[in-house]
DNA sequence: TGTTTTTGCTAAAACGTTTTATTACACTTG
DNA sequence: CAAGTGTAATAAAACGTTTTAGCAAAAACA
């Protein structure tokens, strides 16, 4: 049957009209090009008998848009990034964009070479969640013209949209929550990071542990692997047991590693200690007792994202929106039957 | 600086050579077209100094491939998916390949939608999670001599390499362990589908209690939203509290519902009832008692997968291989304390 | 010396579009 | 009737590569 492959050449050649005519009535630029009636219903006809499509490739060669959204986040396999990214893809597909994705593992030079690669693919536009040291590479890309949405976190001195929760606040409050609920030693486990939304993280509580005069505990975990986070977390919590009496986890991830810690350990919650934790988790609700948790709105966070992307696709060029959008959402507390006292 | 993008030509013209050079000194090809080392060492060194990178759309156009692969998942935001969408694309991208991916929701028009869209992108290879009805469009893909491997599930008359997981044998042996354990009344909570896997599952459950001369009490969950699955789940437990004491969950999301809905409705694991999950689940280690589970090997699965589709895109030609390769992995049997008798 | 072979390089076509500039003609208009 | 105005189409350049086929000069050979 279809010997060649059928493109807008063979359709003008077999049809006995010009490519540019098939292409503009393709283009829905007909009336404007006033092409007649008859020769639009004679290409529409053939194109649906032959069920051509157009080639995306030299169509992007030529304009210079691939319909494409990078998206790169932190790894692909945390639920909050999955469910982020599930989101997003859905909404892109209805705009016509396809999306490619991938993980940085917070690896600087990865996500610079991800930068390239997408730049090279002529990726339309980009949602990152960007690891520290790409503050440049990231002004180079809105420089260019490209659309760029940071999410989750937010880069000093980068001139592009961010989408972030109100972190400081967040922890803040919860902090608050707790003491408010009669905890005195309260301690914080966090990320050993300097990215954003880990710093105000870290700033809410500190501040909330200062205004209500009480010392701060923090322990820093590095970013290492299950295993090794798990045993650090554990080690902490057994020498600090009796001298806390609430723990704070700035991740979720942390705090999961936490629970099997403290399980371990015989820890009870909320005999022992309470527990909150920054980022729900499925988990949270079922564990016995169930974990109190600052819970990320996923969706707002994901629709603002590719809205914003979207918007700016759409006005490319209109020198109308020089405007950064900084977006902060906030989170929701979401405090449960007796993870505290 | 870099007043007009840097192609190929440009490098031509400033070196005062031909674009023909050039061409084959970035591909490496340098030696067998007997380019002078003179040359080359200009080139390369005048490549370097203004950091061209080849425009990628420009080559695929030419050479028909695109360095990119199709994933076509049920839902990227499933733990299971998400987890294979990570290691998938790590090793795709050692090997130059991007992902590029898209949810079905198990929805059939959808998907071959998607498998258009891919197909005019100029997919290189496709790793798919089938919905019913698409076996012949999957077929048209093999055809047209793209690579394709499918999986999670497989599909009858289907060409096309697949990695699945042993699902009735696993079942099977699950069933087996139960009725070992004791129980007579094993209940299995199974979607409404005729997916292979999910037809593989409850087959084994079936030939278990045939063989052991029970009878079986099967209650099937459309795939609907989570809301009305854990009613249905739960009316359904609450009906059957005193004629099961055990329950297999075929997918571990119907496993979590059916623990939302144990306990609110009061009853105990294992005391009330015995509870093994197909796909392991954080949670289920976690869970109070831990929740026994059929564990999929998440990374043989996406290593064989992406390994069948690497070997096809590299032998591709070679008629060589026109065998089917049918990965059949075993699954293993997570035996968690107290969560049976 | 004349012929073949090797070396080093290049012209040009092709991939499949979009878009600018142009043509050729028929129809008004003053 | 000359000049302008629409109308319906098209030729050709451009996007940035890869690759086939070929050419001129130098080297080898007889």
């Amino acid at each position: 049957m279809n010997k060649k492959r059928v493109s807008i050449q063979s359709i003008a050649r077999d049809l006995g009209i010009s490519i540019t005519t098939v292409s503009f009535v393709l283009n829905g630029r007909a009336k404007e090009k006033r092409i007649s009636d008859n020769v639009v219903k004679k290409v529409m006809d053939y194109v649906r008998e032959v069920g051509y499509k157009p080639n995306s490739l030299a169509r992007s060669l030529r304009t210079g848009k691939s319909n494409t959204i990078g998206l790169i986040v932190e790894d692909i396999s945390f639920p909050f990034f999955s469910a982020i990214a599930k989101e997003i893809e859905e909404k892109a597909y209805k705009s016509g964009y396809r999306i490619i994705y991938s993980s940085t593992e917070n690896n600087t030079a990865k996500t610079k070479e991800l930068i390239d690669i997408y730049k090279d693919k002529h990726v339309d536009g980009y949602i990152i969640v960007p690891p520290d040291g790409v503050e440049e590479k990231i002004n180079e890309l809105c420089a260019s013209g490209k659309p760029v949405v940071v999410l989750d976190r937010y880069l000093k001195d980068v001139e592009a949209d961010h989408v972030i929760v109100n972190n400081y606040e967040s922890v803040y409050e919860a902090t608050q929550y707790l003491v408010g609920q009669g905890y005195k030693n309260i301690a914080l486990i966090t990320l050993n990071s300097t990215q954003s939304q880990m710093v105000d993280r870290l700033s809410g509580y500190e501040q909330a542990i200062s205004d209500n005069g009480l010392i701060p505990i923090i322990e820093y975990i590095d970013q290492i692997d299950g295993q090794e986070r798990q045993h650090h977390i554990s080690t902490f919590l057994q020498k600090k047991a009796n001298a806390i009496d609430a723990v704070i986890f700035s991740t979720n991830y942390l705090c999961v590693s936490g629970l099997k810690a403290m399980k371990r350990l015989g820890l009870n919650i909320p005999e022992n200690m309470a527990v909150v934790s920054f980022d729900d988790y499925e988990l949270f609700e079922m564990y016995s007792p169930a974990v109190t948790s600052i819970s990320q709105p996923i969706e707002a966070i994901s629709e603002n994202a590719i809205n914003l992307l979207l918007a700016r696709l759409r006005k490319k060029g209109t020198e109308a929106d020089k405007k950064i959008h900084k977006i902060v959402l906030p989170t929701t507390f979401i405090v449960r039957n007796s993870s505290t006292r």
